[in-house]
DNA sequence: TTGTACGCGTTATCAT
DNA sequence: ATGATAACGCGTACAA
């Protein structure tokens, strides 16, 4: 059994509740008692029992993570442990502990976050992704749990806290930039559809077509995990039409790694033949062939700021429903050029 | 307040105790108070309290994960994604939970630790990563406080329960592999040698160059972190030896995507001028150009067992120290050939 | 300024 | 087969 609170008091010759008091750091105890106290809490390699603290404060300190499907390829993607480092580091601010949730089946999944929420193991939770129709996010809503979604949700937008890029926006100067280039058959790749930020950056992609007076083809736009079988024949038919496209718009950095792989294969080049622009600027963007040019989203922030905004609402009881938007950015390499 | 066990028993008109051995399914409480203490937690919609619950029992059913260095390059590689899927599927068989700690220092790591521990947070650690002089574990071993350790310890390693690949075995037929291949002058990128791979792998490589009967020169060892500035200088200097290697041991896939991009950028064509050959097989370890040729180390299965194992040793008292060995296995592209 | 006593939600021991 | 009661370690209202 380890150290507690009454092998303090005994040892300085106090009561518990003294002790207690002395760890909360209490005005109301003299600076004589402290100091004796934690005299004796160093003597006896003292630690407060988290557990002890939770079920007397009804609080744990402890923000939960819900992460995707861990079947999906999307897991794999840098941008998980990119994210994880800005959450962890908004947690370690205000220490908190992060705990994390996921599966390999969407029922999985959200039974995690039940055992997680309703065995009062988090006071929070923190959602990593944002998707159409969503059991987990609706269950808390219902329930009036606090949470943050890193992602725009798909509905009540007023009603819900959440932590995005405006990725509408940044799709559509991804495409004025290679209208700018002088392109004007522009295809997109898109990931699942059931993501809300694919909905969002190909809405945008739209915009900036339409703004341009340029009608936007059905057959520029693909949807597709790319990484799995299929992407590569999406690509060819892609390439094959009458009219190919001279420059595309892809979804993720992952993904045009796929697509660049594929061009290669089918000796186009890029960006002679055709140019390609990508979001999300993760480690290994500048390590393609060519390096890519993608918009930076500001992985690390998106996670910081969440975590921060959790915190916030715990500890504040009326914080108002907010959203932050957190800055991107064009990072030009060398995946894109001028048409000829 | 949520419901618990005592309304439960109230709605039932039986004792809490009772209720407490409905939910432990105990052999002693007749079917008929089952069924009717199971009805009337539905009703309520009852949750059993975790907090409550490891209090008394002095056990979380949470495992502590230790990542390294946030701010390392390392971090962000896609390993830790699969390795957490491993580490989750092995969890969730068992209904553990996962909490992460990481830090920005290793100060800041040690002190997450000692915070999940001492706190009572956890009930066994997983470290992610093996280090020669490492803080976390001596803490761990010194306290007796289970723990398991995904990759080999540095020393006491008939002491320590760890899940490991074969490193030195994988490196070795990694080389004889390019021996066969007709290659003598084979080179070494390594990362950091405070990582036991790094070191099991580079002495598997010069025991195959010994075994072959081929003197290994230091001119053909390189160490860095390849991802930040340097790295390129380094392969610089090893092309430009009067000797180059004709094939290199890049004893990472993220590592081998830099060198790659060096070599393309001094117009070395990979695998005619040079092979490469490196470890992880990571996702996009088959989407660089050309797709590498690297040692699979079967990363999920080393989360998985590493969970397992660390369970058993919760559960069973005196579950014996063990090394538990994941197989590895060449997987072989195009970044390899024949010498001329 | 400090101590006493109770509660947080469960499990476990000891009765019955 | 079930109930009463005491832990588990800490926070806090109330008393002193």
């Amino acid at each position: 059994m380890a150290i507690t609170i009454k092998d303090v008091a005994k040892l300085s010759n106090v009561a518990p509740s003294t002790v207690s008091r002395v760890i909360a750091n209490s005005p109301r105890i003299s600076e004589k008692t402290k100091i004796k106290v934690r005299a004796a809490m160093d003597e006896l390699g003292y630690h407060p029992n988290f557990i002890a603290r939770s079920l007397a404060n009804q609080s744990t300190r402890v923000i939960g993570l819900v992460l995707p499907n861990s079947t999906d390829v999307f897991f794999q993607n840098p941008f998980f442990p990119t994210v994880l480092r800005g959450l962890s580091d908004g947690a370690n601010e205000r220490q908190y502990a992060l705990q994390i949730s996921t599966g390999k089946t969407d029922e999985e999944i959200y039974e995690g976050v039940i055992q997680m929420v309703q065995g009062g193991r988090v006071d929070g939770v923190i959602l990593l992704y944002s998707r159409i129709e969503d059991k987990v996010l609706n269950y808390l809503r219902d329930r009036k749990f606090p949470f943050v979604v890193i992602g725009k949700p798909f509905k009540d937008v007023e009603l819900i806290t959440y932590v995005d890029n405006d990725n509408y926006l940044a799709s559509k100067e991804a495409t004025n930039y290679l209208l700018s280039l002088g392109h004007k058959q522009i295809g997109f790749i898109g990931g699942d559809l059931n993501f809300v930020v694919t909905i969002e950056r190909i809405l945008g992609f739209e915009k900036a077509l339409r703004e341009a007076g340029i009608q936007s083809e059905d057959d520029y736009i693909i949807h597709s995990e790319f990484l799995r079988e299929g992407g590569q024949e999406a690509i060819g038919k892609l390439i094959n039409l009458k009219n190919p496209p001279t420059a595309l718009v892809v979804a993720d950095d992952l993904m045009a790694l796929g697509v660049l792989n594929t061009l290669l294969e089918m000796n186009i080049s890029v960006p002679e033949d055709i140019s390609i622009l990508s979001f999300n600027n993760v480690l290994f963007s500048e390590l393609s062939q060519p390096p890519l040019t993608s918009v930076d989203i500001n992985i690390f922030e998106l996670g910081y700021q969440a975590s921060k905004k959790l915190i916030q609402l715990l500890e504040n009881p009326n914080e108002p429903v907010k959203r932050i938007i957190v800055p991107h950015q064009l990072v030009k390499r060398f995946s894109c050029s001028e048409t000829k």
